[in-house]
DNA sequence: AAAAGATGGTTTCATATGTAACTAATATTG
DNA sequence: CAATATTAGTTACATATGAAACCATCTTTT
């Protein structure tokens, strides 16, 4: 057992460290461009891929906090981005949707977000994207083995 | 050019969620069994390896910014696991060692840093591993290309 | 060698975030 | 069907974090 661990080769310090480093570049862009935050970007990502969501699964669809989720979409609402819409069948939860202005901003986001994306992973070839996506998986599971991060 | 975006494959929310899933593991074990915030851990680590070294050196090592290396070091200084020396060649510095207490806690640490680790990368085999290192090094290097990640 | 600028590090202040308490509504139990 | 427990979501409070101002020292310029 050695005496001593070099924080450069620990995985899970190079992991958050990369991690970190990708999502501030992505979150300045967001805030910058559009005013939205890390977590507001998210909320509306998972909104426009399944209208009539409610806080509670966008909670579990982006592993945010009930609270974060609350923060994000009061956010969303005020910028006029999204509509609350009473449930039929339960009172207490609303379903989500975006507005006109939140399906605009969300198409002005995307292809920024995927260019990103594409630019981040264009060191790579097509065959180690897969395979980091395999890898990462693998380590999901083990890192979280109760719940099921995707 | 697709008009929405699926969070669950796209790598930056991936990588982020990963790798908050493990630091949040790792920080609660810290926490727990020392006290320790993941700061202060990752401070005490890079000192364990360079004794000497200086606030400056430890923000470089560890990507904290210099308030959060501030706060980290007085903390494990007023718990008794630091000291700090003045610089005989530049007075705004000071150097830093781990105390006795200090190593004491990093020898306990350590061990169950490697442990978590391990499990972590258990999932992977020998050449997984080092093939996951490797395309991490590929992303850092176009995520920060200005800053040298490690 | 005085003035201006840069650097190491801490403190202050404003904002972000998480935990716990809370409200309202639904579901469950006896 | 009343009492109790659970769930959806918000609010309040306490702590963490980051940006900018700050102090002390060192470096550079003239």
């Amino acid at each position: 057992m050695p005496d001593t661990l070099r924080l450069s080769t620990f995985l899970p310090f190079r992991l958050s460290v990369l991690s970190n480093a990708i999502s501030q570049r992505i979150a300045e862009l967001y805030d910058r461009e559009f005013g939205l935050s890390i977590w507001q970007w998210r909320a509306m990502a998972v909104t426009a891929d399944t209208p009539g969501i409610t806080a509670t699964e966008i909670g579990q669809r982006t592993q945010m906090d009930k609270v974060a989720v609350s923060r994000a979409v009061a956010g969303l609402i005020e910028m006029g981005y999204l509509e609350r819409r009473p449930s039929t069948d339960d009172a207490r939860r609303s379903l989500l949707f975006l507005t006109k202005a939140g399906h605009d901003v969300y198409d002005l986001i995307v292809p920024l977000a995927l260019s990103e994306e594409a630019r981040l992973v264009s060191a790579l070839s097509e065959r180690e994207q897969a395979e980091l996506a395999r890898l990462m998986g693998k380590l999901a599971g083990v890192a979280s083995p109760e719940r099921d991060l995707w």
